[in-house]
DNA sequence: CCATTAAAGTGGT
DNA sequence: ACCACTTTAATGG
């Protein structure tokens, strides 16, 4: 894990970022002041599950996965992350060490708070706190549909919802969705394996509902798609 | 540029 | 769903 500070702090930009929203001009400086910028590569991962807790991340710029490992060495993917997301939030329950891993997609940039500062400022910033409420209630509503469909859906209905969270987040060009990832991610991020997925992405491409070249996955027909798993929203 | 490893894809059980 | 295997792409020196 390379840590690389940089002296002068860029004025963040990114407005959906949790501690830019919290913050006037003026304590901005003083939240600026006691983080850090760290720059990872792409597949490099920046919280290691079981390492000890020491802070917490925001996503500057790229994009990251939760991950959690399984029984046979195979990892479930929890989330996927990017611009303004916060990482490693679990810091403040009981547990030491941390029950995730986090590791970066693409070229990564991410500001650390250190969970002195950032403890402290939850008790003194209400605002700061309540938006940190509202986003671990989101989180569990989000675990509890995820925690439906993994029983219900079929592994075609995985894939293709898998898809769409991936369009919905991160949107697509004419390249494709804008995060790419290999089968095996697919598959850890759906509950299934890297065969069944290439097989469905296939299927998919043969009735024309996508496109496929290499890693590169269009969305040709969004509404087909949704229509397939819409009985499975509420 | 080549060598090694990782990922994609296929077919059989 | 799982495993074994071939082909293809990515990585690193």
């Amino acid at each position: 894990m390379k840590k690389e500070e940089v002296g002068n702090c860029v004025s963040c930009e990114n407005l959906s970022c949790l501690m830019k929203k919290n913050y006037a001009a003026d304590n901005y400086a003083t939240a600026v002041a006691n983080r850090m910028v760290i720059e990872c590569k792409k597949s490099q991962s920046f919280i290691i599950e079981g390492a000890p807790i020491h802070g917490m991340y925001f996503v500057y710029s790229g994009k990251a996965k939760i991950t959690k490992s399984g029984y046979n060495g195979k990892e479930q993917i929890l989330r996927l992350t990017g611009d303004g997301d916060i990482i490693g939030i679990r810091g403040y329950s009981s547990r030491k060490v941390y029950p995730i891993a986090a590791t970066a997609l693409e070229p990564t940039t991410l500001c650390y708070f250190p969970n002195k500062f950032f403890t402290n400022e939850l008790q003194t910033n209400s605002t700061l706190t309540y938006d940190l409420m509202v986003f671990y209630a989101e989180e569990l509503d989000k675990t509890e549909e995820r925690v439906k469909k993994f029983a219900q859906m079929t592994v075609r209905e995985k894939v293709v919802d898998s898809l769409l969270s991936i369009y919905e987040r991160f949107g697509q060009d004419d390249e494709g969705l804008k995060l790419v990832l290999s089968r095996t991610d697919i598959a850890n991020l759906a509950g299934t394996n890297s065969e069944q997925v290439i097989r469905v992405l296939m299927t998919l491409k043969n009735e024309g509902v996508i496109n496929c070249e290499g890693k590169h996955i269009l969305l040709k027909k969004v509404d087909l798609l949704r229509k397939e798993i819409q009985e499975y929203n509420y």
